[in-house]
RNA sequence: GGCGCUAUCGUCUAACGGUUAGGACGGAGCCCUCUCAAGGCUUAAAUACGGGUUCGAUUCCCGUUAGCGCUACCA
């Protein structure tokens, strides 16, 4: 077979939490690079840290990934592919490019309690007469069943540069004296993040990683163990700029709460593409100023050299969650995407407000196209949709000013009666019939509309008080006319 | 501390040495109008700082500052 290469990317969560905006993300330019290059799309749950792997998180990426609903081609977990993850990790020490250290462990420097605040961290390399056993006593003391983390032994003294080319941040180069001795296998004989990660993606015949920037520096490692697994070329690598939060930190469950998760936006009535869209203005851009694009769109224009270098802000705030242009980017899809496109989310907001459930289809699409244009969110056909749909819903004081204005009662109980002896019931008749009221009886036809809305509604704003009528539907319009 | 990365309006971004530094969100104002949106128009708002290189720097180089990341038997 000849041609290039078939594209295979990868998207590697650990479930260790929910599923966050910049995961979100990550997962998105993976799939648009896939779709675009024809390639294939993986989803490989990235779960060798036993001790902080949960079913809860793990069931959230899936309902995150699932609300996308972009889908993925292949799907791995690295847990059951733990003996390859060891079988590799020993190939390299065979090769003598890793080492066993028994050290014992110590605890982690973020440890509060370990890290004195006023003893500065130094450097570490590697731990000292490890690099040096010799291969009898190493094999006589692990014999021996002496626990040990098994080290990459980085190349030192030698003036071995590693170098890379990012596909986002250009000619990457650091000193391997700068690059400490690296764990592949932990004393308990499971791998670290490093070695299955480079020995799944050695296996899995990825081409191309495409992941958060913070990996940028773990690349020179990755680098290091491709070249020891000595499996043909290393993939290509490209980082993507971090998501980060208004006051400039890393997005985290602990110090920012759910906003940082997917499922926020989903409850949120975001529509799964607007939120995509979003996402993919962050950290990327087309570069002719296009925002709002379709699907098909965005797989199109995606480029890797579309991608910035510095982190976004995503906007924020306790009082509201909500990026404001993610708000705007929804509500402009709400506008433009097809009626058979948005009915079932609407169906599926409404249902779950138990609203609707008998609305037959042709009037639940009619409705939609008459509300949609000044909603926000598909909460809102709920909320402020819900007397289209139910006849118990709130009425506001300001409503009920516009009732009170002069003859208006008496005169909306008169439109009821001859909007009841009128068979057409569409915007033009309701209108005919409502300015030819206003006219006999010598009012502002503004009465009468503001009314309506009023009477119909229990709001002030809204769409054309004659689609209202439309909205809400005849029978329930003339029913609230005549008790208004 | 060491190493790496980054730096354009409040925010997301465009401008691959020459522009009145453009667009979008949000803000302000006007128009439209049966209300509210939408839409149209207008407006305020940015090249972190200091040195170079160059006829000319947002753009290239160096330094400073700031932010972020890595520096775990986390990922």
């Amino acid at each position: 077979m000849e041609g290039p290469p078939m594209m295979r990317v990868r998207f590697a969560p650990s479930p260790t939490g929910y599923l966050h905006i910049g995961s979100a993300r990550t997962f998105i330019f993976n799939w648009l690079f896939a779709r675009k290059h024809h390639g294939t799309m993986i989803l490989r749950i990235d779960d060798t840290d036993v001790d902080r792997n949960t079913d809860a998180s793990l069931q959230s990426i899936y309902d995150g990934l699932n609300w996308l609903g972009l889908g993925w081609d292949e799907h791995y977990r690295q847990s059951e592919r733990l003996d390859l993850h060891k079988r590799l990790a020993y190939a390299i020490f065979e090769k003598d490019l890793a080492y066993r250290d028994f050290t014992p462990a110590h605890a982690s420097p973020d440890d509060p309690v370990e890290a004195g605040a006023d003893t500065p961290k130094q450097s570490w390399q590697f731990n000292p007469g490890m690099r040096e056993l010799s291969r009898e006593e190493s094999d006589r003391r692990a014999a021996a069943g002496e626990p040990f983390v098994l080290r990459y032994r980085v190349p030192r003294g030698v003036g071995r540069t590693i170098r890379f080319a990012d596909g986002v941040y250009g000619p990457q180069a650091k000193e391997a004296d700068d690059i400490e001795d690296f764990a592949l296998l932990r004393s308990s004989g499971l791998p670290t993040y490093h070695m299955a990660s480079c020995a799944d993606d050695a296996d899995l015949g990825i081409t191309n990683i495409i992941r958060g920037q913070d990996h940028l520096s773990n690349t020179f490692k990755h680098v290091l163990i491709f070249e020891a697994l000595g499996s043909g070329p290393a993939p290509e690598f490209a980082h993507l700029p971090l998501l980060i939060a208004p006051d400039g930190a890393k997005l985290s469950k602990r110090k920012h709460g759910p906003v940082v998760s997917v499922t926020t936006y989903r409850d949120a009535g975001f529509l799964p593409h607007a939120y995509i869209n979003f996402l993919c203005l962050l950290g990327w851009s087309p570069k002719n100023d296009r925002e709002q694009m379709t699907r098909q769109e965005l797989i199109d224009a995606f480029t890797l050299s579309g991608v910035n270098r510095s982190n976004a802000v995503i906007t924020f705030t306790d009082a509201d969650p909500i990026d404001p242009k993610a708000l705007w980017l929804n509500s402009q899809t709400l506008r433009t995407v097809t009626t058979a496109e948005l009915a079932p989310l609407v169906r599926q907001t409404l249902a779950a407000a138990g609203l609707a459930a008998q609305e037959p289809p042709e009037r639940l699409e009619q409705t939609i196209e008459i509300l949609r244009s000044r909603f926000a969110t598909l909460l809102d056909f709920a909320g402020r949709g819900r007397c289209c749909f139910a006849d118990d819903y709130p009425v506001a004081p300001e409503a009920e000013e516009k009732l009170n204005v002069p003859q208006a009662r008496e005169l909306l109980r008169e439109l009821g009666a001859r909007l009841e002896a009128d068979p057409d019931f569409t915007e033009a008749s309701v209108e005919k019939q409502l300015r030819g009221l206003a006219t006999e009886r010598g009012v502002k036809a503004g009465v009468l509309i503001n009314g309506s809305r009023a009477a119909l509604t229990g709001q002030t704003a809204g769409p054309s008080a004659f689609a209202v009528y439309i909205a809400v539907g005849r029978e329930r319009a003339i029913q609230r006319l005549k008790k208004v």
